[in-house]
RNA sequence: GUGGGAGUAGCUCAGCUGGUAGAGCGUCGGACUGUGGCUCCGAAUGUCGUGGGUUCAAAUCCCAUCUCCCACCCCA
């Protein structure tokens, strides 16, 4: 070793996962899966099937369906570019005018001889109901019978600052009905099924918004009104609002500031400027939830951010949540499929959040504990550990949770762990038992032990 | 993107006005070579988030930066 190799060792730099994304660890992976099974077998009761997307798509679905000028879409996306290369050879050539852009694709023409380079533009998935559309429009499904019903879990993307119940990874339990005719009964089935849902997971505090917003007839003349009497309350509201009188006025209506309530309680409401049609789906809607024994709220001021909504619109909360407390939305979005060029196709779906669901629970003690294990073997000696490698493998087949140490343990040592490790049953084999054929079997929380040859052992212990 | 709070052992945290680190819990080992939960003893683990500055001396003071938490914006 030369002069200076006594220098510290330079330890690699630790990594940890990116900002807004986490890990999700046992024992809370056991509740997820919970959670997750009761949608697998409430939504089947409901005749839904499952659907599974890709998790990234050509940037462009999302742009059409959600909005071009949405935060979502235009600085909230995980966007890049496939091949990822295009750069380099962009830098190579020099050449900006060889290069063709347009929203969806780079292409850099000749790159090879009669060969241009096109570069996709795409985009992870913030949301899943525009890749829904596009399966169903790619699969031909209007063939099959109507409505085409589909549910589908799994992570989302989002580029926002994280903060409670809000990751840049998050996930979704997302549902969704196309097709089929123009019968509130759909939105109501829709809603109750994912209020039987909460129910069923033991979400509490659960509270059902409902709202229409029109559709392509009725919302603008309402939305015009709105913004005119929004003009004339304008130096009453604080920034956010007015700038939102431009950009989005049906959002002032969402403002939480306390000095702009009683100005947006008197403002125009929705309900009363519906079209003849919408009035009348949003009354049938209603209707339908009562015949359902769904108890709603009705919140003229619940609108949706994203383009696609008309007519019915929902939302959930639930408790413990802080201020996004919002455990589901959803709405009806009838133009999306003929949007993504598919055949006038209606829509209505809802998506969950998952991470804020689980969160809920949590908080509301409905957690999960570690899982124990059914048995742990205590084994001591070669030919114990026949026996216990014998044992496991017959005990595990008939679906027990078993733990076999790797290593010979003491028995005090290997009660111990059982202990830790919140096992229910120790077996102790070791040479008393081998030689006698009679194998020892603990039960921890009583301490009681009692001797059992192998074959009747195996037997007690299946019939847990 | 904006604002506030916080980063010290695996976890929860102490460390006052500068003198180069502690507790509890947990983990591992032992007291206890065939019997756990209790008790007792012992051990390991930290570039005090990171980088820079002030200083004889920085976990402590200053600046920057990163990350986490909460809220805003936005939003299922």
């Amino acid at each position: 070793m030369s002069e200076g190799a006594a220098k510290k060792e330079e330890k690699p730099r630790k990594f940890q996962a990116i900002r807004g994304t986490r890990d999700l660890l046992p024992p809370e992976t056991t509740l997820w899966n919970r959670v997750e099974q009761t949608a697998h077998e409430v939504f089947a009761t409901f005749g839904f099937g499952e659907i599974r997307v890709p998790l990234f798509e050509r940037t462009d679905l999302f742009a059409r369906s959600i909005g071009e000028d949405t935060d979502v879409v235009s600085k909230e996306m995980y966007t890049f570019l496939d091949p990822p290369a295009w750069l380099e050879i962009f830098e190579k050539r020099g050449n900006v005018k060889d290069v063709d852009r347009t929203e969806t694709t780079f292409t850099i023409k000749n790159h090879l001889p009669n060969e241009d380079f096109i570069a996709e533009v795409l985009s992870l998935r913030p949301e899943v109901t525009a890749s829904v559309c596009r399966a169903y429009i790619e699969h031909g499904m209007q063939q099959l019978p109507q409505p085409v019903k589909l549910y589908c879990i799994g992570p989302m993307f989002r580029r926002e600052r994280p903060q409670k119940g809000r990751y840049r990874q998050f996930y979704q339990i997302d549902a969704e009905v196309l097709g089929g005719p123009d019968a509130p009964g759909i939105d109501a089935e829709v809603i109750e099924m994912v209020m039987t849902f909460f129910e069923r997971v033991g979400l509490e505090g659960v509270q059902l918004g409902i709202n229409s917003i029109g559709d392509k007839n009725c919302r603008p003349k309402y939305v015009e009104l709105l913004r005119v009497e929004l003009l004339k309350v304008k130096d009453k509201l604080g920034p956010d609002s007015q700038r939102r009188i431009e950009t989005n006025p049906l959002r002032v209506l969402d403002s939480k500031l306390e000095s702009e309530q009683k100005i947006i309680e008197k403002l125009p409401r929705i309900a009363d400027h519906l079209c003849k049609d919408c009035a009348e789906h949003y009354a049938a809607v209603k209707r339908e939830l009562h015949l359902r024994g769904v108890k709603y709220q009705e919140n003229w001021r619940l609108v949706r951010g994203l383009d696609y909504y008309m007519r019915t619109t929902f939302e959930i909360t639930a408790k413990g949540l802080g201020s996004q407390n919002a455990v589901c939305g959803g709405g009806r979005y009838d133009g999306l499929v003929e949007l993504l060029g598919g055949p006038p196709t209606k829509g209505i779906g809802f998506a969950i959040g998952e991470d804020r669901l689980i969160l809920s629970l949590q908080e509301s003690g409905k957690g999960v504990a570690a899982q124990g294990r059914d048995v742990y073997i205590a084994w001591m000696g070669e030919k114990a550990y026949a026996a216990a490698i014998r044992a496991a493998k017959t005990l595990r087949a008939a679906g027990l949770s078993v733990e076999l140490p790797p290593v010979e343990q003491k028995f005090g040592k290997a009660l111990g762990q059982a202990d830790k490790l919140g096992a229910r049953y120790a077996l102790i084999l070791g040479d008393n038992e081998v030689s006698s054929g009679e194998w020892t079997l603990k039960t921890l929380a009583t301490g009681e032990q009692q001797k059992l040859t192998e074959p009747r052992l195996l037997e007690f212990l299946k019939k847990l």
